[in-house]
DNA sequence: GACCTGCTTGACGTTTACGTCAACGTCAAG
DNA sequence: CTTGACGTTGACGTAAACGTCAAGCAGGTC
């Protein structure tokens, strides 16, 4: 029996780009531009579970700052991991640890930034009790 | 006596953009908006010390996908830590509690980001050790 | 004094990532 | 059967963040 779970679940353009925060002009550029390729009822656009799983992928590398072409590489990357080339899946793990070295170092950049606002918040404290 | 150390350096636009990875344009567009005003050597622009760790700021603010105008909030922020007015300086925690609360979201974001790499990259050494 | 190097200021071009119409199809409700 | 609500495809517009000339000055050198 199919189980006919969440995994079956559809969107529409306009109650995906509501519940991930674009418009549908975006999910449409998406689209023309080869990032999700939704089914279609007759003319409609139909989101399925792994569509909206890749564009939350992309719109959270365009939160860290991804151009597209970018996401669209790791989006690509996520589901070629059940290749069976050898030598494709040999590129993508060289290629993700690339990936997590970059990410490790915004990790780092982040600590320093958030110790320095820590640090500019404390002077602000110290400037205020004397004006106390 | 003044001393001289390091806190005399200055550069030209060339030193400073080769050093932050930048070209001289984007030096100068800074500036026409605001973000710097290095001073002049007759006509020549020289940059201080302080003017250096300003778009060190804006850089990584950048990084982050920060837009020109969100860096510049930012940079004016760090010398306005000292400013005497009470309203200004409470004003001033305030947005920096939300910048904060914000890149501590952007670290989970990550830290995220960082499992799902790794975790794929394990489906691709299982795939690869079936190919084995 | 010609030449080169490095700086200057415009001014216009370009790319990215969409926004914003316009014009049209479709399906259920009244 | 018409009226919305929602969808569709173009086509053109736009803001941000520079790139890319062009034209010119300033200072050192051969």
């Amino acid at each position: 029996m199919a189980s006919k779970t969440e995994e079956d679940r559809t969107w529409t353009v306009r109650e995906l780009a509501d519940e991930l925060g674009v418009t549908t002009r975006t999910l449409r550029f998406y689209e023309a531009e080869g990032l999700v390729s939704p089914q279609r009822a007759g003319t409609n656009r139909v989101y399925s579970v792994r569509d909206r799983a890749r564009l939350r992928l992309i719109l959270r590398g365009r939160r860290f700052g991804m151009t597209l072409p970018e996401c669209r590489e790791i989006v690509d990357m996520y589901n070629g991991a059940e290749s069976s080339e050898r030598r494709q899946l040999e590129r993508l793990l060289a290629r993700l640890d690339e990936i997590s070295v970059d990410l490790r170092a915004r990790q780092a950049d982040l600590r320093r930034t958030l110790a320095e606002v820590a640090d500019v918040a404390d002077q602000c404290r110290s400037r205020l009790d004397e004006l106390a």
